[in-house]
DNA sequence: TAAATTACTTGCAAATTGCAAGTGGAGAGA
DNA sequence: TCTCTCCACTTGCAATTTGCAAGTAATTTA
């Protein structure tokens, strides 16, 4: 892509992102089951943010019909549900991360070490890599219990 | 980070995005910021996806006071305004961008062509780069005016 | 001097949200 | 078996937010 050629395309797949993520409890939702491997209702419902129960049964569907999240029974307990995510959802972890390098920078109350945009900016793949296998860690217990 | 370690933190620079960027008119503003080109109320009013004035206006002050924004007289009309994207918002570019490279792929009506993804995975930084020289150029001309 | 442009504000109905309480089914304990 | 709890929601309702249409004040253009 050189200097000349500009691209007219390129709100639309901004636009389909802002669909999924952009809003706040979907969002929050990503990031429960991207970077906190929560899986089912209750952990998404004690998230610090507070969702409340109506809006969370409505995104977690929103999630699963957008193909975000598979709802499955819980292998621990047949009458409990596991909401799992998606390869879809899984290749969304470089973006998510890369607003968190970003967040990391301008929030002045940031939790997060300098070390993890240090992490992430000298080994980006390695960094994503270490979620993924952190997720599918999480899921394989998960299913195989 | 090793396999061992699991960060407790990372919640809140995601938090933090999810306040900005988790909303739909937010997001799109600053798509049309920083990959359109557009800087002033007329430009952004014409987005096609029809964003109402009232709200337009709510989320310009919005943008303005989380630092993402400023709000200038109109080099080339003193009675106009422009909204300019500061070194916060265009630090976001790495990761619009890697949301574009994850909706091109999902998106199954993406006007988005191939090269684009290909063009970002061989050359992530270089990619970057252009979009930044291109919002330099169009408010170096626009100040200069 | 009249008409148009620009960047908004206002009013209001409709949709969405947050909160609290309720529901139905499964499993555990007595 | 009967009750109790847990779980994943649903329902009702007040409050907030949104979208639409119209209005406005300060220029600027014709």
């Amino acid at each position: 892509m050189n200097s000349n050629e500009k691209p007219q395309w390129n709100g639309c797949p901004t636009r389909y992102a802002a669909g999924i993520v952009g809003d706040k409890w979907c969002f929050l939702l990503l990031r429960d089951v991207l970077l906190h491997g929560k899986r089912t209702y209750r952990e998404f419902l004690a998230s610090p943010e507070g969702i409340s129960t109506n809006i969370l049964a409505n995104r977690l569907s929103k999630l699963e019909t957008l193909g975000m999240l598979t709802r499955e029974a819980d292998p621990r307990k047949a009458s409990s549900v596991c909401y799992f995510p998606t390869q879809k959802s899984k290749d969304f972890l470089p973006a998510l991360v890369s607003m968190m390098v970003w967040a990391t920078q301008y929030d002045e109350v940031t939790e997060a070490p300098a070390s993890f945009a240090e992490s992430f900016s000298n080994d980006p793949a390695g960094t994503i890599a270490w979620y993924e296998a952190e997720i599918d860690r999480v899921d394989q217990a998960l299913r195989s219990s």
